[in-house]
DNA sequence: GACTACAGAAATGTAGACAATATTGTCGAG
DNA sequence: CTCGACAATATTGTCTACATTTCTGTAGTC
C-alpha cells in the first residue's frame, strides 16, 4: 500500500479502505445509504465495527451520519468543493516545498517506479488501481517530505477530491493521468523548486476545471431545496 | 462552543470533545490508559458508543489504540512535535491571507468580543476556560476565513498542540496569551496583511519556543527505550 | 378523491453476556 | 534467591437480543 503509517486500527482501517475505495470507483453514489447490518455482511464483520467505521468515516467527511436514519455517502455542495481544491492546491505546494529541500536520489527512484506502476495499470486499463495509484503519487510525495501531518492532511484531501470528481465530473474516472506526473518527477530530480509547484499548480488546476462547478448539483436527501 | 459545523454526531461528539478538553487540561496525561468501561460510566454511555469515539480520536492522532491492549492518550516524540508546529505555522499563514481578504467590520467585532471573553476569563484564572478560549481564537479565525477544510486542520492541529505542550512544557498552562491576540487583531482591522502574518508567526514561534524539543521524553508505553 | 391516523416493517441505538487475549500474581524447581 | 511455568484476573473484542425511532403502506373519514 501507499500510506507508511496506519492511522486507523487494523480491521477498522480495512473497512474505512474499502468503502473509500468504492466511493472513489463510483460503485457507491453520493448519497447512497450505507445500512449497517448490509456493510456486515459483505465485509463478514460485527456491526459494532461498522460503526465504528462509519463514525471515522464521518469524521473524515466522506460519510454524513443522522441520528436514528443511518448513514450516507456525503454530498458536498460546490463551495465546498471549490474549497476543497483550494486548500489542496496550498497544501500540495507546501509537500513539494518540503520535498524538494530533501529528497534523496533513492527516493526519486521509488516516485519512478510509482510512476511505472501507473503506466501499467493505465495499459490494462485496471479502473481500480488506476485510482489507487494516482492518488497514491501524492501521497507519497507527501510521506517523502517527511511530514506525516501532511500525509494525514493530504490523504484526507484526496479522498474527499476523489468524491467531489464522483459528483461533479461525468465523463473521465481517474483523477489524474502518469503524463504530468511524470513531468513533475523530472523537475524534482532537477531540484527545480519553481517549477515543480508550477506543474503541480497547473496538473491541479486541470483536476478542477474539469469539473462542472456553476451549479449546484441536487442532492438525494435534501429533496425539498432539489424539487422546491 | 467556538466551531461552527460540527463533524461528527452529537452523542459521539461530545465525549471526543470532553476527552479532548482532558488531554488539553493535562487531567489525563500522555501515555493514560483510557479503559472503555470506565470511560462508559464516566460519561453515562454504552461501551459501543466510547469504541466509536475512541476510534475517531485515534483518526485524529489524539489516542493509539493497540490491539487487545487498549487504548492510550498519544505520545507524540519530538520530530512529530516539530512537525505539528511547522505545519501550524504553514496553515494559520493561510487562514491570516484568506482572513484579511473577505472579513467584514462586523466580524472583526465577534473577534474583539472574543478577546474580551478571554481576558475575563485570565483574571477569574479559570484555566478550563482559558484554554477553551485561546484554542478558540485561532478556530475564529480559521472560521472566519470561510474555509471549513481549513477550520478543521486547524482543530486537529490546535488539539495536538494541546497534547505537546502537555509533554515538553512543564511550567505555563496556556498555549498563548491574550496580549498576542490583541495586536494581531489590530493589524486585520487595518487590514495589514504582512504585519498579520508577522504577529502570527512570531505568535507560534514563542509558543514553540517554550518547548523543551532537544530531548527524547521517554513514553509510558515504551520502557525498554525508555529505561535502556 | 384527498387527507389523516394508525399499524406494521425495517433499521438504528443500546445493553448485556460470552469468548479471546494480555497482564499479573503465585507456586515450584534449581 | 532467581527464573520459568502456570493459574487467576482484568480488559478488550464480538455476538445476540431487545428497545426506540423512522419510514411505509393501509384503512378510514370527510
Amino acid at each position: 500500500m501507499y500510506h507508511s503509517k496506519e492511522t486507523v486500527t487494523g480491521a477498522t482501517a480495512e473497512i474505512c479502505e474499502r468503502i473509500w475505495l468504492s466511493i472513489a470507483e463510483k460503485r457507491l453514489r453520493p448519497g447512497a445509504r450505507l445500512k449497517e447490518e448490509q456493510l456486515a455482511e459483505i465485509f463478514d464483520v460485527s456491526r459494532a465495527r461498522v460503526r465504528q467505521a462509519l463514525a471515522v468515516l464521518e469524521s473524515d467527511g466522506l460519510v454524513t451520519i443522522v441520528p436514528n436514519r443511518g448513514a450516507f455517502v456525503s454530498e458536498p455542495g460546490v463551495d465546498e468543493a471549490r474549497d476543497v481544491f483550494h486548500v489542496r492546491k496550498q497544501i500540495e505546494a507546501r509537500v513539494i516545498e518540503r520535498l524538494i529541500d530533501r529528497i534523496t536520489d533513492e527516493e526519486i527512484q521509488l516516485l519512478d517506479d510509482h510512476l511505472n506502476n501507473e503506466r501499467e495499470a493505465d495499459q490494462r486499463g485496471d479502473t481500480s488501481a488506476i485510482i489507487r495509484l494516482s492518488g497514491g503519487f501524492h501521497l507519497l510525495l507527501a510521506e517523502l517530505a517527511g511530514s506525516s501531518f501532511l500525509f494525514g492532511i493530504l490523504r484526507d484531501l484526496i479522498s474527499r477530491s476523489s468524491l467531489i470528481t464522483a459528483i461533479y465530473r461525468g465523463r473521465h474516472l481517474h483523477n489524474c493521468g502518469p503524463d504530468e506526473h511524470a513531468s513533475l518527477i523530472e523537475c524534482i530530480r532537477k531540484r527545480d523548486k519553481a517549477g515543480a509547484m508550477r506543474i503541480m499548480q497547473a496538473h491541479l488546476q486541470h483536476v478542477e476545471d474539469e469539473l462542472d462547478l456553476t451549479e449546484e448539483v441536487p442532492t438525494t436527501r435534501d429533496l425539498r431545496q432539489a424539487l422546491g
